[in-house]
DNA sequence: TTATCATATGAGCAATAGTTCATATATAAA
DNA sequence: TTTATATATGAACTATTGCTCATATGATAA
């Protein structure tokens, strides 16, 4: 891997050194892509929006939907997103299907970056 | 808002005092969406490896470059991105630019998901 | 100055993502 | 059973994203 430097530059700015001891604690390949994917997931306004409502209450499809002012279709869709990556569950109710966060974890992320944001704007 | 639920579904699924408490009390549409737009740049394997190899050492893009094996116009369209969000912050050093970590809220969000993600992982 | 090195950037392209539309499934009510 | 309701899903379309290539910029050295 270090040795594909005819890409990049020449030895004068290389520093194998710092490189190597860099490299040496980073995240193996497989963890930071699934890190990765995890904000990816995260990364979209539907989605956030969703964590954001389910945040305060457990809620039917049809009640993201009002909320949301969008497609039925569109928050299913989003829905199964946040499902497959584990950070949303559901059951049952009657015709219903009843969604709510499936991880502390999330609610601190999002907190969390808010925090971020708000940061920023100062 | 709350009226189009001709698309969403009928009367006795939709819940009006639920969906106006969480209402209430969600972000508005700006922050939600400034939120997603931070999850979105970390939401990207090259761009976390990039922060991952910063969380250890400030480092030129050359050096980047090495460490991540990939082309230098890649990075270099990665790292802007990253600026962009003030995510990280450059600074010259004769003809190298030198990139580091600008926030902690940063390397907070990083761990947190990378716990996250190990958690998903027993 | 000119030449070289490190980085940045615009255009173009392929892959991916988010939405809509139509329809399928599942549960309940009549 | 048949009908209606709530949710899920596949296909198609458009918009966005990340990469590569070529080139521009900016700084140092000769």
């Amino acid at each position: 891997m270090l040795e594909n430097r005819e890409d990049s530059c020449q030895e004068q700015c290389f520093h194998p050194e710092v490189v190597e001891s860099v490299r040496r604690n980073m995240l193996g390949s497989v963890p930071s892509d699934e890190l990765a994917q995890l904000f990816k997931v995260l990364g979209d306004n539907t989605r956030i929006r969703i964590l954001d409502a389910l945040f305060r209450s457990e809620l039917c499809v049809c009640d993201l939907t009002a909320l949301l002012g969008m497609n039925q279709s569109a928050v299913s869709h989003q829905l199964r997103v946040l499902r497959d990556a584990r950070i949303v569950k559901s059951r049952k109710y009657g015709k219903k299907v009843l969604y709510s966060l499936d991880d502390e974890h999330i609610s601190g992320l999002v907190r969390m970056g808010s925090e971020h944001v708000r940061e920023l704007k100062k």
